[in-house]
Formats: structure tokens, sequence, C-alpha cells
DNA sequence: TTAGTAAAAGACCTTTTTATCTTTTATTAT
DNA sequence: ATAATAAAAGATAAAAAGGTCTTTTACTAA
């Protein structure tokens, strides 16, 4: 439903909304180990977030990533959007063209509730609300026993 | 969250559970034209779900694949933990390294009681059983060939 | 018994995804 | 200025997923 990359450019944005700030900005590295990611991987994600305005950086001593308050209305459909090219989320689940309650898969009265939710949250909270609701649940963000291989 | 693999190998075990019988075997290549699907990857699928009892076949004229009592009663889950290696239903949505309410991701709660009607569906009711009800509702089993309507 | 049929087996190929490494550019503190 | 720092850029590579092709084996009907 959605590549490693989308999972790791949410994680990490999410973790930037939540501790990096104008003052304090992060670098790929301290986040890449705070959130158990591979840190060349997530430097490529990260230089395609900041072309598309959805994070940002500065080069050189005391640079780093962070958001703007521009950024932080941007929400988590931008992110998976902008990373996979297209949201999969809307895809039907077991592979039909469309998902569509007039040709309906075997499953679709049982996925569409869901994706209508979860779509929903993605859509409609800024990533600045998602990452206060975070905080305030004390979710998890950190992929610490990720296993690479198995 | 399925890979392709697993999404063709469970519409085209329903279609045969609906279509075919002893006395009436079916070819992979009808089974691939009638759910679009190509034909020689189906073929390398069927020879896996053969091996591990989940359908069957035989060779020569009137040949075919088509589903035994025993293969009627297997899952849908059976279908996937065979052909993906392993159940990725189950697994967090955002990539955590296990989807658990004591650690759980931002959107934990919004996709477990998902993951359980779907993950219960296709360990309690068998293949037949399953099939069955896609009959009696009309639900579509083929892939994106049918997009060809409009 | 033989010709035709259809699956089994396995080698091979392509594309996408995931990941790493090296060089360059921008920034800043000294 | 310059040395240190950190991102940008881009080349490369490894792995997984998806897909094709050819040869062999088993079966059946004529
Ligand atoms: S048609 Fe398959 S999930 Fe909607
Ligand atoms: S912890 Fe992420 S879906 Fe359960």
């Amino acid at each position: 439903m959605l590549s490693r990359a989308s999972k790791y450019a949410i994680l990490s944005t999410l973790y930037l909304a939540e501790h990096a700030s104008k003052e304090k900005k992060m670098s790929v590295k301290s986040i890449a180990n705070s959130i158990n990611v591979p840190s060349p991987f997530l430097a490529k994600l990260f230089q395609q977030l900041v072309k598309c305005n959805i994070i940002s950086s500065t080069k050189g001593p005391n640079g780093g990533f962070f958001l703007t308050e521009d950024n932080e209305k941007k929400t988590v459909i931008d992110i998976i959007e902008e990373i996979d090219g297209t949201n999969k989320i809307d895809d039907c689940f077991l592979g039909l063209a469309k998902c569509d309650g007039n040709n309906p898969c075997p499953v679709h009265f049982i996925v569409e509730p869901f994706k209508k939710k979860i779509f929903g949250k993605f859509r409609d909270q800024t990533i600045k609300e998602f990452a206060n609701e975070v905080e305030a649940q004390g979710s998890v963000l950190f992929l610490s026993g990720l296993d690479k291989k198995k």
C-alpha cells in the first residue's frame, strides 16, 4: 500500500515537526539514527521533499532540516503523492483497475470504509496538526527494531 | 500489503472454485484470459499452489486445474502465506517492527480494527464458502481488462 | 502406439525499489 | 580567507518483484 520510502518520509517529517525548528535544525544522520532508517536513503528522500517544499534545509554548520510555517501546512497525502508518485491507498485491495462500489471486488465493502477513514485523516489534517496529535498520544515514530530482512 | 502475485492467486483460485470442477478442468490460458492476468506468470503461481495442495491439476488433453473437496477447505490466508512467504496484512501500516497497541504508530488505532476484520474473513472462511459468497454478491473477479466497458 | 494436449520445471529477462558511495556546493564560525 | 560542516547531486549497485520463454513430462483419445 505504501512503499518503504514513503513510510520513511512520513515518519521523519513528523519527527521533524516534533523535534526540529528554525533555531534547531537537524541533520539527516541524527534523524536517520533516531528513527532507525538508512541515512543515505533518507538523504535522497529529503532532497525530494525539499524540492517540492514539504520540508526545508540549509547547508553548512548549524545547517540541517526543519519545517517552515508553510511546510507545516502540508499533509501526509502530499508526502505520499510526492514520494510514491501516486496514491496507492485508493487502489483496490485485490488489484482491480478501480475500487468502485458498482464493480466491487470480493472484499470491497470491508476495505472501503477503512480507506475513507485513513485517507480522510491523511488529507484533512496538516502535518502540524498531525504531529501535535502524535505528541499528545505518545505514538511511536521510530522503526527501532525494523527487520530489514526477513 | 499484498503482492500482485498473491492478488492474482486469490482471484484465480476463487475463479476456479466458481467455474471449474473435476469434470470441467480449466487451462491456465483460459483462466488468465478470464481474469486478465499474464498467463506464464499465472502458470508459475499455479505450480506453487498445486505443490502445497491449494489447487489440483492433471496434464494432457482434458487436463487442467480444478479444486478437490480438500482444496475447497483451504483459506485465502493459506494462499497469501504460500505466495508471499509471509502474511503482510499484519504488518504495521507505517513500517514499525510490530503492530502493537502498546507501541502504536500514529495510525494504529485506525488500522487495527480493519486488519482484524479482513484477517478474520481470510482465515475463518474456506475458499468454498468465500466463493459461494462471491457468487451470491455478484462480486467482480477479473482485473483491469474490464475497464474497457465505459 | 502415436499424435496432440496441457501442466511442470527451470532458465532467463526487465523493471522497480531500496540502498550506498563519491564529489560538489553552500554556509558559517574562526 | 579558510577550515569545518552539512546538504545537493549524481553515479552506482544490490535485491526484489514481475514477467517470458523453452524444454520436458504426463496423460488421453483416436
Ligand atoms: S473494489 Fe476492491 S477494494 Fe474496492
Ligand atoms: S502499529 Fe502501526 S498499524 Fe499498528
